[in-house]
DNA sequence: CCTGGTCAGAGGTCAC
DNA sequence: GTGACCTCTGACCAG
């Protein structure tokens, strides 16, 4: 309580930080120093947004007198003032832009058709020289384009192969701007790579552990009965949030969230994914994560981890079973309860509600939807729990999504499994049994249909450079 | 809603304007004339300035031919060309240097090393002599090291008879930078021109203002119960925050205030004053307001002010009374409730609360206790309102803090106050009626000690440049 | 978080 | 070559 005495040198107050680190932007992409933001569109550091806002107050337009191709990099400049007409032009290039900047942050839509703009504007760019008449920025001579003739043709020249974004090699070997999703952010990725990618995050416990973990030791599981019990023993661990929920609950749920979400929609306008290959162009140039999928992955990691590792102890837990197999028959299953296909939301793993259109940037609507209503199909028919833990089961043991090296045991064990449900149901309280059974199989013949669907699309996904950096576990099932 | 276009000139925001002039800089260092900032580190006029930077495109050195100890002083030289051989060696020896030289805006932490450079560069040249042989400037010749000897002599020389205000007489040796208070920002401020200053500000209307302007011209106040009604008006021209509070209302604030900043002391530490010495020191070199008194100072504006003007107020309510003296007195009764010596918090005119360390700068923690404690006792007492404006009235009419022509009226009327507590008192409901006068008598008497204290304090503060210069208003009952 | 405003201190200009 | 006056720059801040 007592004040110390020691001399404090007059430390400057700590800035208020933010709970989570700085968040380091990426450099500026007009001079290279650190930016502090995006700035009219484009992530730059004070001192280039500051010149930028500048230059919509001069009357007298810049003008270089070296040509036009001025280097525009803060470090190879070392202190001297860097050539102010040049570095309007790169602003201007890069898609620096007064229009439809706002104050504050940014929702969604906004920012999406902001880049969108500056995305435009920059392709307008690249072939604006000899075309556009009333670009008439006060800072940029307004015969720019017919006098400079060298120093622009050059620029022409690059430009010229380029054109609408997605031009392939250029001839001259100047730079070009790509377009194209093979960003050179990241290249085209190597299957070679990403198994070695996800072999290394499976290691990290993911995939399943050593054989010898497996429950009790004893194999002799003949009879219906213990199989059941191990199967709802790994039943116990999976952790679905609808799990013990009731369909009106979960409706409930479903209902309330929807309504939530029309109204955000109201607001901010509906979240649309772009295609992936125009959000990684843009997210190649500018780092911005336009339509949010960057964040939804990383949101998604946990969600994911968790599922994941529900899935490994459900199966160490299936007898004979010793690897896993494909995993969206096993998922779409699992969450199968979570679905309203009419609102057209959905709830995930761990609880969260979301629009089944924001659950993933890589499907179309229409195969959400198809797989949404094969979810809401098996919800209606209200599987009981040994039913539930039996299809999962079956779901991991179609021998050709097994890599494993004995697929006759895998079939075998699905075979049993079978058998164990057969024999479940013929202890129900179902007045036709063998319908039911009949009902549940064809749920797998439909499943097989989608599953084969979707394992196209997982190698699709998986080459994504977002998804690759932003939910590399995601590629454990390769 | 739409978004204007038509292209908004920068219209100026309203300058926030400290009312005072701007405050003039040092003047150039090179040669004494008006300086209009630091250039190349170091307070110089916009002739050296650029005489300086020019001093960088010579390819020809400069050459002296007069011996190299030309003079350079603008007044002394009145017209003529400085020798430019000469003031470049000056503005080297003063450390000017294009090192930290950068675009743009300092950064506060960039402004000091600038600022500390230059002093660890002027201190060497002080006894380069022969020693550095790697001093290129373009417009120096190689071989000046060696021949100088002299020159630099003289250098010193002139430094010492014009430096910056602060050093007395040297004798023989060589100049030293003084890190007295008495900064070369503010030298020595003569009193006369404080008493100019506080009248200045004085006018602005917190002295008592003309005598017409009394309420009520009639002065036949013989009465007890009449004086007791003046003192009473002007009692309530006065809004000390805690005026109607209860002494749990505010031991409850202090207390809730009190934990709020120990939490914040928890977090960046304990704000502790510098020396005044040591502030203005840092603070001429820097400009760095680095334990953050300036900013206490201005702040403290509109408390200082609102609590002088209604103290003035006050005044003109005291019958016969017609001039304003010492304030200290005052101002300690009239804030004695919101105190707590325990947690060492306290409750301003206004209603701020803060720390007793934090609430003056010039003041020693013992002595600030001294006055808190004081502040405490009185408020034991639980003055009635009578009592307490009686008290405020009898504080400002002691005759020798009462710079007026005729002191026997304010004794005067100080006794006539007297007479009117003891006529309060007797209509109490005190028990001991005469012990709670001596009690009350008391209190002036150690008021007066503490208040002698102060005033010696007082003349101090009053000298301080950053104190004049941020809170000018303050000075106003020299 | 981003925008616009600010102003100290750089550099440039041109009558002298 | 000089220096009064200008423009440009960019870190910082309020909103
Ligand atoms: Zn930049
Ligand atoms: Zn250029
Ligand atoms: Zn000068
Ligand atoms: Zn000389």
């Amino acid at each position: 309580m007592e004040p110390v005495s020691v001399q404090r040198k007059g430390k400057k107050r700590e800035k208020y930080t933010c709970s989570h680190e700085p968040l380091e932007f990426p450099s500026c992409r007009v001079c290279g120093k650190k930016s502090t933001g995006i700035h009219f569109g484009v992530y730059s550091c004070e001192a280039c947004k500051t010149f930028f806002r500048r230059s919509f107050l001069r009357s007298t337009p810049y003008k270089c007198d070296k040509g036009g191709d001025c280097l525009i990099n803060a470090e190879k400049q070392n202190g001297s003032r860097p050539c102010p007409a040049c570095r309007l032009v790169k602003c201007l290039d890069l898609g620096m832009s007064k229009d439809g900047v706002k104050q504050g942050r940014y929702t969604m839509t906004q920012r999406t058709s902001v880049i969108l703009e500056v995305q435009k504007l920059r392709d307008q760019t690249s072939n604006r020289l000899a075309t556009d008449p009333e670009n008439t920025h006060p800072g940029i001579q307004g015969d720019r384009q017919i006098k400079d003739g060298c120093e622009l043709d050059c620029n022409i020249f690059h430009q010229d192969s380029q054109d609408d974004g997605t031009l392939s090699e250029t001839s001259g070997g100047s730079y070009t701007i790509h377009s194209s999703s093979s960003s050179s952010n990241s290249p085209h990725i190597q299957d070679k790579e990403i198994v070695e990618l996800a072999q290394e995050v499976g290691r990290t416990s993911i995939i399943l552990g050593e054989e010898s973990t497996k429950e009790s030791g004893v194999p002799c599981l003949d009879k219906s009965e213990d199989i059941l019990q191990r199967i709802m023993t790994g039943y116990g661990y999976l952790e679905h949030f609808t799990k013990s929920m009731t369909d009106e609950e979960i409706q409930d749920i479903l209902d309330k969230e929807w309504m939530k979400h029309t109204d955000k929609t109201k607001l901010f306008g509906k979240l649309e994914y772009l295609p992936t290959d125009q959000y990684n162009d843009i997210y190649e140039k500018t780092q911005l994560d336009v339509d949010g999928r960057k964040k939804l992955l990383s949101e998604a990691k946990y969600e994911f981890m968790k599922m994941a590792n529900d899935y490994v102890k459900f199966c160490k837990n299936i007898p004979f079973f010793s690897g896993l197999s494909s995993h969206f028959e096993f998922f779409t299953i699992l969450q199968h309860k979570g679905m309203n296909t009419e609102k057209e939301m959905c709830i995930s793993y761990t609880g969260k509600v979301l629009p089944l259109s924001e659950t993933c940037p890589y499907t179309s609507k229409e195969t959400l939807l198809g797989w949404a209503e094969f979810s809401e199909e098996v919800s209606k028919l209200q599987l009981s729990p040994e039913e539930f833990a039996l299809m999962l089961g079956i779901c991991v043991t179609f021998r050709d999504r097994c890599p494993l090296d004995y697929p006759e045991d895998v079939e075998n064990i699905q075979k049993r499994l079978l058998e164990t449900l057969e024999f479940t149901l013929s202890k129900s309280h179902y007045e036709n049994k063998g319908r039911r059974l009949a009902k549940l199989l064809d749920l797998f013949v439909r499943l097989r249909v989608i599953g084969d669907e979707y394992l196209e699309l997982y190698k699709v996904i998986c080459q994504d450079p977002i998804m690759r950096e932003n939910l590399p576990e995601f590629l454990i099932y390769l």
